[in-house]
DNA sequence: TGCAAATAATTAGTATAACAATTACTTTTG
DNA sequence: CAAAAGTAATTGTTATACTAATTATTTGCA
């Protein structure tokens, strides 16, 4: 059987084409971290590297940063502490608060992953000039302040 | 505490950019779903808008064109049918496969919901210009390529 | 100061998503 | 034609996301 795709029926619209995308870019890097059996998904990446930027930062502050929201921190913190690549840390200074910090096994493995993640984006970003690229940020980032709550 | 974002410090990719303007659009449709009381989340109007173009379509036909996968359609599935708003007819031609075929309901939602999406695509295509949402496609889709598997 | 409001983290429930494995059925091919 | 390969749907497991509710603590204000 055919699936349509002719621009009539298609669901051809932009937020179609930027969700589908994102989803495949996430795939793409998500697989290239399984088969360098990097022990991590993507999104533990990115809170190590937030962390790898200004360690010591409370769960909210990683949720902000990250676009997370809390309950997700709080898990993908569970599960970086379990593979010890975190320690949660309390903060004398507010006791409802923890200082999230890396290991030095997270250390180490933030260095083991970079390069991975490097080599992906050099695909993402294959045959897509500098121009190119900066005017798809001001386009994403113009979307996501339309879309601010 | 202050959260580091210069361009030093903070992950200022495209792949980011990318991945958080995709999560702020979905939830932002999510949002104008639920406020309306819709009954249905934005990947389920996703395969009931599918369906609203070419009805009758098998499981694995909704995942190709909709860029899930099997076992996320067949769960999608399941709750739309739980719902009323579609319907498993078997295949006599084969008897592995179904015909997914939206009712009397799941066609009344379509009309019901697709004011609200449409109000939501207003919204977020706000301050674009046609050329640059064409632009935004072109750039999207020569990602989407680079990372074929 | 004391109490209400706000904040940080957690837990629970539902939905989406990836992957692997299984079952049932169909197609290929030797 | 029968066995092997392929296909459609399902099930199970793990992870992420959103909402809402809960607990513990801190802040703000009357």
């Amino acid at each position: 059987m055919k699936i349509e795709t002719s621009s009539k029926t298609k669901i051809e619209v932009p937020g179609f084409i930027l969700e589908r995308t994102a989803k495949r870019m996430k795939q793409y890097f998500q697989r290239a971290l399984a088969s360098a059996d990097a022990g991590i998904t993507i999104d533990q990446w990115v809170i190590l590297q937030q962390l790898h930027i200004q360690d010591g930062l409370s769960q909210l502050h990683l949720a902000k940063a990250t676009y997370k929201d809390a309950p997700t921190v709080t898990r993908i913190i569970d599960l970086l502490c379990k593979k010890d690549l975190t320690v949660r840390v309390p903060d004398e200074a507010d006791r409802r608060r923890f200082k999230i910090q890396l290991t030095e096994g997270g250390k180490a493995k933030i260095e083991e992953v970079l390069p991975i993640v490097k080599k992906a984006r050099t695909v993402a970003w294959n045959n897509l000039d500098d121009e190119q690229i900066t005017q798809l940020e001001v386009t994403l980032n113009q979307i996501f302040d339309n879309l601010e709550f």
